[in-house]
This record gives C-alpha cells, structure tokens and sequence, in this order.
DNA sequence: TTGACTTATGTCGATATTCGATATATCATG
DNA sequence: CATGATATATCGAATATCGACATAAGTCAA
C-alpha cells in the first residue's frame, strides 16, 4: 500500500529526537531504526534527514561530533541535548493531543448533529 | 498551551472529508463543527479551508451546490461524492497506520537497541 | 445610528516541509 | 570489476498552511 507522506508531516522532528533519546547516532543509523521501529511505515529519506539534522542543531535541540577516523568519511554522531530533551517531551504531549483530537473526529459526528 | 499547527499538517482534507459524511455542509460550518468535535483542537483557517476545498472539488471528491438567496451572500454547500468517500476510506486506513506506527517509536526503542 | 462583532467566502504572498534527483566516497560481495 | 550497501550532503520543485487582507451582510448594544 502506498502511504501519503504527508498525512504526519511536521512530525519527523520529533521522531528522530526520540531515537536520540536511547542515546547518540549518526543520520544513516537513525534512517535504519526508524523504519525497523516502525515496521517499514517510516523510511527517512536523506534529503529530509541530513537537513533536517543541521535545523534541529541550529536550534540547540542537539549536537554533533565527528568519529575519530583516518581513512574513510567519519560519521557524524548526534546527542540530544537537555534543551531538545524538553522539547522533545512537549512535542510528544503536542501530539498525543492531536492524536486524541483526531480519534475524537474520526469516531464520527452522530452525537453532535 | 500553544500547539505547533504542523504537527499533523496534510491531514487536513481528511478531517473536512469526515465530517461531510453526516451530510452537506458550507465552509464556515465545517469549522465550527471541527472546533466542536475536536474540542477546540482543531482550528481550521479561512485561508486554509476554501482553497483546500476548491482542491478537494477539482479531484471529485466533492460537488458544490449554492443555497437559493435573493438578498444575502449564498452559502456554498458541499457534498461528498463516492469517490470522495472511496478515498476517504483510504485515508482513514493511511492515518491509522501512520498513528500506529507512530505508538510504536514513541513507545521507546529498549527492545531493539 | 454608529460602531463592534459574528457570519461567510475568498485571494495572496510568505514560510516550512518533504521529496526526488544528483553528487561524492568508502567498503564488501560476487 | 561492477553492483549494492553504507554514509553525508545539496538543490530545486512541489505542496501545505498561515497571516493578512478584502468584501459583505446581519445582529446587538450604547
């Protein structure tokens, strides 16, 4: 089935400063476990991620640092700072909000009419 | 509490979708009737409902008819197609998935890690 | 009666999000 | 030695949404 990607949009943030929750990773990495969490629903693609990734920086919400490599291109790892720690738990309780809302709609207005 | 608008974006047409399934509806009705369902959740704007529901015209999904009005500015009502209602289906199923998927990562990833 | 508010539909430009395409480079596998 | 997986990244296009603005009729109170 060929899923709107757009039906959640705005949501990618949030999903990937939950993976960092577990602790630091680099942006291929976070594209792996997303879909594996998420059974498939989620694939990241890497023009979304990688620029996703420098905004969420920018913001303070997290922080990179390069693996130590001679040879081949060094990942860059992302942690979660305390200040994405918090936003990451107000956007989860934003979208449990919407969510609610959503079910609230979709159940049908029968007894609103 | 300030709600980031984005956070379900895309799934406007859904919403407006549903609530033409009781029967036809006119654009301002559309938002009082989702501010009601969604307890003020939802808060479709002007600027965001008629050019959505021109779109929603133009793929079929609904038809428009004007209320009869010598004197006032006449109501546009809107009426759900069956393809409209086809898709409607669809995206329902589509949001579904998405919200599952969506448990399922927010849940925390201790098992897989 | 005048001013404010609600009802009602609509356009326009700005902003944000995401994708597909493209680019680059290493490593493993057949 | 070629293909695919790993890995990061940019760019332009498409889409969605909002805020501001425009218009116009009805209601209600001072």
């Amino acid at each position: 089935m060929k899923l709107d990607k757009s039906l959640l949009s705005g949501s990618t943030g949030l999903l990937v400063l939950k993976l960092l929750e577990d602790g630091d990773k680099y942006g291929y990495q976070m594209t792996e476990e997303l879909r594996r969490r998420s059974d498939k629903t989620f694939e990241l693609k890497s023009g979304t991620l990688y620029p996703l990734l420098h905004t969420l920086e920018q913001k303070g919400y997290i922080t990179a640092w390069e693996e130590a490599s001679d040879s081949s291109r060094p990942r860059r790892y992302y942690h979660l700072t305390d200040t994405g720690r918090k936003h990451l738990a107000e956007k989860e309780q934003e979208w449990r909000t919407y969510a609610d809302a959503m079910v609230k709609v979709l159940k049908g207005g029968e007894g609103y009419a």
